[in-house]
Formats: structure tokens, C-alpha cells, sequence
DNA sequence: CCTTTAAATGTAATCGATTACATTTATAGG
DNA sequence: CCTATAAATGTAATCGATTACATTTAAAGG
């Protein structure tokens, strides 16, 4: 493969003269260009990016860290990280924890030898520690999930405020019987939805029972199992709240297997309106995070951060939609 | 932050002998070991990935072509190449399409200026003159998708098999009045599986009618409107048979809202066997491509060919697995 | 204790671009 | 036509590692 110096001799000037057509041809005159651009044909040329980035100290990528990529909300979040990226000239290199905590610190390693820009996290189940050597270090934006106390852009929603508002809607359809089937509650995602949930019970004081609510992994097969647990008691809930799509469709699966139907026996409402949701029978009800937008924000964010910019929040919210389907059984009355 | 000079300076001995510690320990005596790695912990060094790569003429990172991210058939492939990937120490550079073909050359450009050492395309629409001088020069898989005559190994399932077979259960059931909703037909696969299905059609001497073989994007949305299309003459079909899952879910929503009953007024069949068709209701009766392992084999081939390997097949087919559930309407039998 | 050979370490070139600074060439003004 | 200034180009150092080759040190054998 031929190199700068190549080109150069072959059009008869300095490499330096190759690199200014490329880089800033406003300062070469047009005779010179055409000469340069003639011969970077002729020869094919391509320049060496290993080279480039070396001497600039650029590499023109930024880690995404998610934990499963087959999970719509993080791909699509993904997407839109892509995607912003590509506008800003930068490339999006993954990085898959298939939920293993300890391999975000692999991939912070990565930001410190210089082989990423910039990282976005879309899960952080950390140590402290970890925290404490990189955060004023680098460019590292989260997304999604966030870390208290941490000094760290974080894009997000008002994940209470949305438990709360699907709970308040199941109340206010006069019921008082609701279960929570969440996720793990190391993710602060999965704890607001969950503080929203008991917040809106609290406030119509109902009680809180605690046989109603469950810790899944936002997978089908955990609400599958969670929601079969729930309703094998001899008191069970008329609504069900699952901290995602997946889990209410793994719910709703179990329910009809139980010979329940959906909404007129149990209502079931979801979290995150993935493509699927609204395909579903019955079509679910659930709250639309704006995934694409957020994963913009995200790549956004952390390009401000890359050229020394100070954001000009730490916290970014996004606003969520309610989507009101049938699952809830809202549409019978 | 530290450099390699510096950790040598501390430790008292020159670069090279650094360099080894990291490289090929084995040639550096214990003691001296000990102390290069004191002086690493007391700095905090890490090696500059770009100065390494540089030299050596390597990326470690290969880059996955997909045209659809929050399409599960290329996110699980995804996650299948970059399982494998991290085994075989490289990293996974994400290159979006978004459908539009142009962007696979952008990729290529990157081949060429050493920005990563291989490239695994997911799908391929792609003019012959760009593949002539890449064909042989640089390390290329294709996955699932396929170009006839062009010289890349490929890692794909028997779709004209899989089309026939599908076809064929319909036709076994008794159906002779059978659609097809597949994908554009620029891609093998989408012409394959049509070829399947019009193989079927033959061999059962059943006429091939061109009203009910409609061509979708793969899409939800595709399905539901090519299935509202086709069942809107007079004369519509008694089982659908589908590209994709996602238009099978598309066109069961479709039937739902026109009053037909799947699979009692119309048979459904899918393709891929995503993790929502099991859950689906009607279960969806698909094809399950081993959409992981085809991502594995991609990367386990791509790696060989990095490494200067020829690999022994230049086609590879995985085999797939026929999943009848209920919206075939082989349960009520 | 000296020589031979192997093991350990050091020296310095190298990968291929970028860019500050120096030098040459062109343009304008008198 | 000469000088002052601006525009264009060239020279050479630099980014931070790797590694062939040279040199020093240690081990083995007599």
C-alpha cells in the first residue's frame, strides 16, 4: 500500500504539501492540489489512520458499553448513539458486558490507552473506586442508568415519575390489587421505577405488599416465572406493573397459560414501548422511552466532553409518553 | 500520562526491556520483571494502543456492516461475533447502513487505511466493480446474506431449503392457497427463500400466483400492509407465509383487525424465530437460524483469514431448526 | 581463573503521518 | 526594477511504542 512519501515524490513535493491537501487545502495552491490529487489516484492512496491518530493523539471512536445488545432498549439507544456519532465524525465500537460489572473496567482501560475518545455507559453497576480515578479523567457520559454522587453527565428520564404514573393509572381505574415485577435492584432505573410504584400506592394508601413485588432481569423468561410465582398465592393482584416490555410479554404468557385474561381478569402494563408492544394481543400499554433521541443526547454530551466543552447540565432529562393500549384494560371502560 | 520512557527511567532500564516485559516476558530475567512492573504500578502506565498499533500494523478491531441495529436477526448475530471476538482479542467497530448500500464502500475505505484488520458484512447490496479490488486483498466475511460468483467466504443457511419446507407444511396440511410476504429481492436471501417457496409451489403442481407473493422490507409495518394488500381482493389466500417474523407479526396484527382468525381463517408462518415469536399469540410457527453461531463462525472464519489462513470452506451453511407452534395451525389437527 | 556460549539488556531505526518553523516564491507598491 | 509582504512549500522533529542487531552479563566447562 502506498504512503504519503510516495505520493509525495510522485508529485514532486513534500510530504508536507500531501498532508496540507488533505488536511487543510486552503493553504496549497490549486495547481499543487491537482498535481497531489492526480497522484493519490494513480497510486491508489490511502492514508494510514494508525499513523494519523498517533501523531494527533485522536482515534476518532467512543466505547459503548452495554450489557445485551439483543435488548431493544440498548440497541436502540445504540442507534441513536450511531448515529449522532456519524454526524460528528466519530465511529461507535461495542462493548458487550453480557451483565458482568467487572468488564467495564477492561473497557476503561481501553479509554486510558488511548484506543477510544470517549465512553458511553449504559449501564453502571460500579465500584466507587473505580469511579473515583476516571471521572474527571475522561470523557464518560451515561445513559439510562446513573450513579449518584457521581460527577458524571448522565442522560436519563424521570424513571419515578413514570412508575408513578403507570401505577396511578391502574388506581384510578379503581384498582388497588397491583403487583411490580422490576429488575435487579443494583440499577438505579430499576429502584425508581419501583420507589414510583410504592410512592403512588403510599399516596392513595393502599398498602404495600410485598408478595407482589419481584425482582426479574428484564427478560421475558423472568417475567414468565415471576408472574406465575405472583399469581400462585391464595391472594393475587388484578394489575400487574413490569419494569419492561419483555417481562410484561413473559407475564402476559403466563397469565394465559394460567387461563387469566388480559385485561379483564389482570391488567398488565409495560416499560419502554419496544417495536413489539404495540403488535402484541392485546396491544400493551406501557411508557415510550425516547431511546434514539436519548442515545443522541448521549453522543452529543460526550462529544462536548471530548473537546473540553463543560456540559451545560450534569443531569439531562428526557420526557417519556404514556402509551395507553389495551393490556390495560383501559379501552373496556 | 506515563509513557514506556518513563517507566524505564523509574525502573532503571531501557524502553526495550519494558516493551518485553509486556511483549515476551519470558526473555526478561525475574528481577527485572519485578521492577518494570513496580515502576508500571507507580505510574499508572498503560501502554498508547495507537504507538503500538502503529508499529506493529495492526488494529485488533474488525468492523460488523449490518443495515439495521434494533433488527434482532443482526443484533444476535452481532452479539455472536463479538462473543468471539473478545475470545480471539480483537474488538468490534459497529458500521450502520441504515440500508443504503453506498456506505458498505465507506467501510471498505476504512479496511484500507488500516483503521481495522477485517470487516464481517451482514448483508451485501453491492456493485461487482467494488469487490474487484478488495476481493482478494483484505480479510472479508459475509454472513448471511451472500454474492454469487465473488470470491468471500460466507456463512449462511439453506433459505431455499428452509422456503420449501416452510411451503411445503402448508401445503401438507391441505393449503394449496398460499402468500408470500418476503423482503426486496436484491438480496439472496429474499430472492432464496421466494425461490423455496415457488419450488414447493411446482412440485405440488400448484400455480404460482403472482398477487400473493408480495416483496416487504422485512419491517412490522411492511407486513402489516402487504398482508392488508393481499387480503383484499376477492380471492385471498388460506396461509401466509412470511420473510421475516417481524412481518408475520405485522400480518397476523393485520388479519386480527380484518376479523380473520389466525390460524383457524388464515395460517401464519414466520422466519428467524426472534425471542418474541414463542411468546407471540398465536406462537409463531418460524424458522430458528442459529443466528449466534452463524455470528461465531463469521468471526472464527474472519480471524483465519486475519492471520493468513486460507479457510477450508469458502461456503459454510449452518443448519436450521423448523419450529411449528400455533400460528401454522398444525396444533388443531 | 579463563574461555565459550547462552541469557539479558541496551541502542537506535522504524512504523506513517502531522506541524512548527524555516525557506523559497509570488505579488504589490513605489 | 527593487523591496516589503504575503503566500506557498520544504525541513525535520515528533507522537510512543516495537524489534533487529549489538553489546554486556551470567553460566558452564575445563
Amino acid at each position: 500500500m502506498a504512503k504519503m512519501s510516495d505520493v509525495a515524490e510522485l508529485a514532486g513535493v513534500s510530504t508536507a504539501t500531501v498532508s496540507r491537501v488533505l488536511r487543510s487545502p486552503e493553504a496549497v495552491k490549486e495547481a499543487t492540489q491537482k498535481k497531489v490529487y492526480d497522484a493519490i489516484r494513480q497510486l491508489d492512496y490511502q492514508p494510514n489512520m494508525l499513523a494519523r491518530n498517533l501523531r494527533i493523539n485522536k482515534t476518532g471512536t467512543l466505547l459503548v458499553v452495554a450489557p445485551d445488545l439483543n435488548n431493544l432498549v440498548f440497541s436502540e439507544m445504540i442507534a441513536g448513539i450511531d448515529e449522532e456519532a456519524g454526524k460528528c465524525g466519530y465511529q461507535v465500537l461495542l462493548g458487550n458486558t453480557h451483565g458482568d460489572a467487572k468488564k467495564i473496567e477492561g473497557y476503561i482501560d481501553q479509554l486510558k490507552q488511548k484506543q477510544v475518545d470517549g465512553l458511553i455507559l449504559l449501564s453502571v453497576e460500579l465500584d466507587e473506586k473505580v469511579w473515583q480515578d476516571i471521572t474527571d479523567h475522561y470523557p464518560i457520559v451515561i445513559a439510562s442508568d446513573y450513579v449518584e454522587a457521581i460527577q458524571v453527565p448522565t442522560i436519563s428520564i424521570d424513571n419515578v415519575a413514570c412508575g408513578k404514573q403507570i401505577t396511578n393509572h391502574f388506581i384510578q381505574m379503581g384498582h388497588s390489587k397491583i403487583g411490580f415485577i422490576g429488575g435487579r435492584l443494583q440499577a438505579s432505573v430499576s429502584r425508581d421505577r419501583l420507589n414510583g410504584y410504592k410512592q403512588a400506592l403510599v399516596e392513595a394508601k393502599i398498602a404495600i405488599q410485598d408478595l407482589w413485588i419481584e425482582q426479574g432481569d428484564y427478560s421475558i423468561l423472568s417475567g414468565y416465572n415471576l408472574c406465575l410465582k405472583m399469581m400462585n398465592g391464595p391472594n393475587t393482584p388484578t394489575a400487574i406493573f413490569c419494569g419492561s416490555d419483555e417481562m410484561a410479554f413473559g407475564a402476559i404468557k403466563a397469565l394465559r397459560e394460567k387461563g387469566y385474561r388480559v385485561p379483564e381478569d389482570v391488567a398488565v402494563a409495560g416499560f419502554d414501548d419496544i417495536k413489539f408492544a404495540a403488535v402484541m394481543n392485546p396491544a400493551l400499554t406501557t411508557i415510550a422511552q425516547p431511546l434514539q433521541k436519548m442515545g443522541q443526547k448521549a453522543m452529543e454530551v460526550l462529544y462536548q466532553l471530548i473537546n473540553g466543552q463543560v456540559p451545560v447540565q450534569k443531569q439531562y432529562i428526557i420526557e417519556c409518553e404514556f402509551k395507553i393500549r389495551e393490556s390495560c384494560g383501559y379501552h373496556l371502560k
